[in-house]
DNA sequence: TAGTGGTCTAGACCACGAA
DNA sequence: TCGTGGTCTAGACCACTAC
């Protein structure tokens, strides 16, 4: 440990919760990333190795090291052995300018509301049925609907639901969005295969996201399931691309 | 354990080799992950809880435990407690049909070329230094390729490098990629940060990609870290939406 | 040579779900 | 009640890097 070591302040791992439900290695790790987040550890800043970390905060090392591996998969540390950890060098913070109108929808300060374009059964097709892992010709709840914020229309949502869930309402689905319907059904997503893509509206959905004829769309299938791996929804979704965007960070080990 | 456990035979985990480079936990990771692609693991099949998986091969917990971690992260495998580590109820092959012009480039049957339509120092502005978290008005290498794949147009690609990469080479750039360029002098990536939307073309990148007017465009922004966690590269890439697209498993924890 | 992270072991106790 | 995964401990040895 050299002199550029930064030693975080006893400060920062106060109030650690040795009894309550939330796990020690994600009560460290949430504090190291909100001193990221509000600058005490700057970035390129090395911070104590494993074992002196975890002598001062009385913890064992496995519980450092994964609190510490968490942040890593996060992409805000970088851990390179003989060298030691250190803040990845780049602004955590949104990494490119947005539209405001795109970041007020992000942070949720608009009034989203849905649509119901179609909410009907059906009977999968081949291709859907093997997304879905059902049966060919079984029955599925088909829905299409319009997503708008503060009455803007930002996106046209296509979805396919297997037969456990064909009987959702549609007032449902006005008032909440398909993931809180699910989940009120005690369903939660664990998973999500998503392919992201884009291409020219149509004259229908052009006039329904009101966008010029032929405009650019951003596109994303997906097929999602739940915390038994079972398959819950097939979707299609089309986004205004200038009031929408996907944002990954990728983490080579 | 019950009658629906999928024991895996033996013979899955025959040549383990411990004195090796290759962890314990990422050769058994890679033999599960082999028996789910073979269908010896069929969606949906339980298998063995860590210990009695560990006995058998002769691995501690922590091993075992890391070795089905790894499939858990990668959406192969669900895991719930006081029930056990179940396959996920999905094709892991492609959950989307691909037009075969795309699969063909995906998989690498095509020949790629590169064409360097710029190469040129410049000085960064604001926002680029700021991505970059380099100096304003640092120099930066600029850099503009069209990939095509089998003389078919693909991407055009926009880079930005800093200052140590000024002097790469337009010969090196129109052999190799990028990355190939970097990883040469010893620079690895590690973390990348990227957006992904679309827009329309413009009438110049219509006319190299070989697309309609105003035609749809799939674009990446994306700042990118070595294993220091230095920003080597900022980019704006626009790809032809029908011969390209993004795929991505979310796994919720 | 000293310090770092990467891997591995052999236990322990607990929370949750099913029977 | 039992079996499962989730968490935590206290060590050990090794590979890599800087000095």
């Amino acid at each position: 440990m050299n002199d550029s070591t930064n030693i975080l302040p006893r400060s920062v791992f106060m109030d650690m919760d040795r009894s309550g439900p939330m796990p020690l290695y994600y009560q460290v790790a949430s504090r190291i990333e909100a001193a990221i987040h509000d600058g005490e550890l700057r970035p390129g800043a090395r911070i104590e190795n494993e074992i002196a970390l975890g002598e001062r905060l009385g913890l064992s090392r496995p519980t450092i090291r994964r609190a510490i591996q968490e942040l890593v998969d996060k992409g805000l540390l970088v851990r390179r052995r003989g060298i030691g950890t250190q803040v990845v060098q780049g602004k955590v913070t949104r990494d490119l300018e947005l539209t405001s109108l795109y970041e007020d929808l992000a942070r949720g300060n608009k009034h989203p509301k849905t649509r119901l374009l179609l909410h009907e059964v059906t009977e999968a097709d081949g291709e859907l049925a093997e997304s879905l892992a059902v049966e060919k010709g079984s029955p599925v709840l088909h829905l299409r609907r319009l997503r708008t914020a503060d009455e803007t229309p930002v996106a046209i949502l296509e979805n396919f639901l297997p037969e456990p869930f064909i009987d959702i309402g549609e007032s449902e689905l006005v008032d909440h969005g398909l993931y809180q319907v699910l989940r009120g059904r005690g369903v939660t997503m664990r998973i999500a295969r998503q392919r992201i893509s884009a291409r020219s509206a149509t004259t229908e959905e052009a006039a329904l996201l009101g966008i010029s004829r032929q405009g650019a769309l951003l596109t994303m299938d997906r097929t999602a399931f739940d915390n038994a791996g079972v398959a819950v929804e097939w979707g299609h979704h089309c986004y205004r691309p200038d009031l929408y965007s996907f944002e990954a960070t990728l983490v080579n080990r």
